[in-house]
DNA sequence: TTCAGGATGTACT
DNA sequence: GTACATCCTGAAC
């Protein structure tokens, strides 16, 4: 085990978003709430690549309200509301006006279990069923849900507190799976490309 | 264990 | 009016 420390750089995210989305797995979001600081591991992530990408908002060089923050600098959140009911955490990156960005799918919990549960069901971890223990952040909205993060984080500088990735504290080795994006049945040729990365140890 | 269906509100056509 | 980068519940197995 090895330790790390440091919040990811501005220069981490201005690169080609494919890249980052896969430089992203293990390392840690941080977020500093009411309830306490939170900490979770990310495990799963997807490229969104911009203006020629059909499954990305900014597809074409669309812009609006919503999907405006993807034209910023990278290493800003773009979070945005799906069905109605679920928030999902993208990280920006790329240079100012290259509209791409990263999803966030997945993480596992490190610190702030309580509160983790907190956000998603109302009670301590412990009184979670296992599969709810084992589900806590393994999905795109549960990981709004459960590390408290909002629409209020759009356009967020994750560079800074109270919310920010960091390198990890203990890195354990893993392996990357590499696949196609989930639900994104729209888009065409895009449906197939490799964009779509999960830690594996 | 898998599966269908419903909830929900914005953005965009 | 339709689509949407989802998740939960409850029924059937």
């Amino acid at each position: 085990m090895e330790l790390h420390g440091g919040v990811l750089r501005r220069s981490f995210y201005v690169r080609d978003t494919v890249t980052v989305a896969r430089e992203l797995l293990g390392k840690y979001i941080v977020h500093r709430t009411r309830s306490g600081l939170l900490i979770a591991e990310i495990t799963e992530t997807e490229a969104y690549d911009g203006v020629g990408d059909k499954a990305c908002h900014a597809y074409g060089g669309r812009r609006t309200d919503r999907n405006q923050v993807m034209y910023q600098i990278g290493g800003v959140a773009y979070v945005y509301l799906i069905y109605g009911i679920y928030n999902m955490l993208n990280v920006v990156t790329g240079e100012k006006g290259d509209p791409c960005a990263v999803l966030i799918r997945g993480a596992f919990p490190l610190l702030g279990f309580d509160a983790i549960s907190g956000f998603r069901f109302g009670k301590d971890f412990d009184k979670l069923s296992r599969a709810r223990q084992r589900a806590l952040l393994n999905g795109p909205g549960k990981v709004c849900v459960g590390l408290g993060i909002g629409r209020t984080h759009n356009g967020a500088d994750l560079t800074k507190e109270p919310l920010l990735l960091t390198e990890p504290l203990f890195h354990q080795p893993f392996h990357t799976q590499v696949g196609k994006r989930i639900n994104i049945d729209y888009a065409e040729e895009a449906v197939d490309f490799p964009y779509r990365f999960v830690l594996c140890r």
